[in-house]
DNA sequence: TAGATTGTTAATCGATTAACAATC
DNA sequence: TAGATTGTTAATCGATTAACAATC
């Protein structure tokens, strides 16, 4: 963080995080979570990067970027280190999140339990077939997609999971835009077209697999 | 493709592409699959690029590496660019996976049938829980973990997803490291230690979501 | 004090973009 | 021929790594 003087205004400047940094952060919180009750307060960037395989450097620097509590010679304090990536990364207030169909995929998201952690809260899947409406194995609720634009706008829901047939995703997705949703994460290889001010991010997790695959099969 | 003549022999320099890249070319490939079948035979990079908005020149760039097949005025044979990218991308050979864990996620992905398209056949899913294995609903079928060993060695299985609790997740993968699994995507958000000869991808749906959630509330 | 560790400044590396010659 | 489009070469941009001064 820096701040200017303008004209007798002290500006804080935003603090801009690369994309790249942003897809470090939680690995770094996670690997701060999975440590001992009984280990030692404090870590330093060194045995964060030599567990994680990381350059040193790199962790020191995506460290500074987010928080300012590094002291030479000890390192960081564990506690507040996982404070501050937790309030940076927004873990601490909940956002709540709708899936749209509720088929095995949409049904196991529904169900895991590990979403808190990360500050989310599924509210409820939505469906077009009858049968699945209801859900009689878990605790969160399905209801008929007919349902959804009347929940997010009472509970002002903006990010939903699309989890239907490829076929369906685009229309899924104009839909859901008209009932208030700005950030959609596609479950479908399907390329959605979003308006500018909607962010969509897409999941293929074929595509990833078969990338994979193909790194193993050229590692000679 | 470069050609390099050394000694008298010839030597085709290894098509190293950087991963940025090779992420970029299942999207053109299923851009191009999703074309009418009533299209124009040729399109050209400006074309795929404005649809998909990228660049055009790294459309351009991107295909050049994987081919040779654009032709100035013209464009690329749509039918020629799809051959050349399902072929390089390895998508016309299958291979052969096996899950690990038939929870929720697990049998979503045992059932899912859209790998096929990417050169991916899933072959079967494992578990310790007795209550899943055979598996009524699914054409795939469901083994006690204990016939996982067996399985890879017998149809030489390389490639396979962890998709068990997130504690079970680090002894899981050593155990199918030591069955002959030689590259595995994880979707526990567990970080999994491997030696180097071994691939791992990590797949964290809980924590890609945070970051679109955290992107969408930054954006004022 | 000396050693370990931080954060910053400079150098390197790789990826994207811009400019342009080649060509059907 | 002129225009559209390709692939390549050069310039820019951003991210990673290396070097180093500051400090508990």
């Amino acid at each position: 963080m820096y701040y200017f003087f303008a004209e007798g205004v002290i500006i804080i400047e935003p603090k801009c995080i690369s994309r790249v940094i942003l897809k470090r952060l939680p690995i770094y919180l996670g690997y701060l979570k999975s440590l001992p009750n009984d280990a030692p307060p404090h870590i330093s960037a060194t045995t964060i990067a030599n567990v994680l395989q990381m350059g040193e450097v790199q962790v020191r620097k995506d460290l500074a970027a987010v928080c300012d509590i590094g002291k030479p010679k000890i390192g960081y304090k564990v506690r507040d280190l996982i404070d501050e990536l937790e309030t940076f990364l927004g873990f601490k207030d909940m956002n709540d999140v709708i899936i749209v169909g509720a088929g095995k995929l949409g049904k196991a998201l529904l169900s895991y339990e590990g979403f808190r952690e990360y500050g989310l809260s599924i509210v409820a899947a939505f469906d077009v077939d009858d049968t699945v409406i209801g859900n009689m194995n878990s605790t969160k609720p399905i209801y008929h997609i007919s349902k959804l634009s009347d929940l997010c706008q009472r509970m002002n829901i903006q990010i939903g999971i699309i989890a239907v047939p490829a076929e369906s995703a685009q229309a899924i997705c104009d839909y859901i835009i008209k009932c208030g949703i700005k950030a959609i994460m596609n479950f479908t290889p399907y390329l959605l077209k979003v308006p500018s001010d909607i962010i969509a991010h897409h999941v293929n997790i074929a595509a990833s697999l078969a990338l994979l695959s193909k790194q193993l099969s050229e590692q000679t």
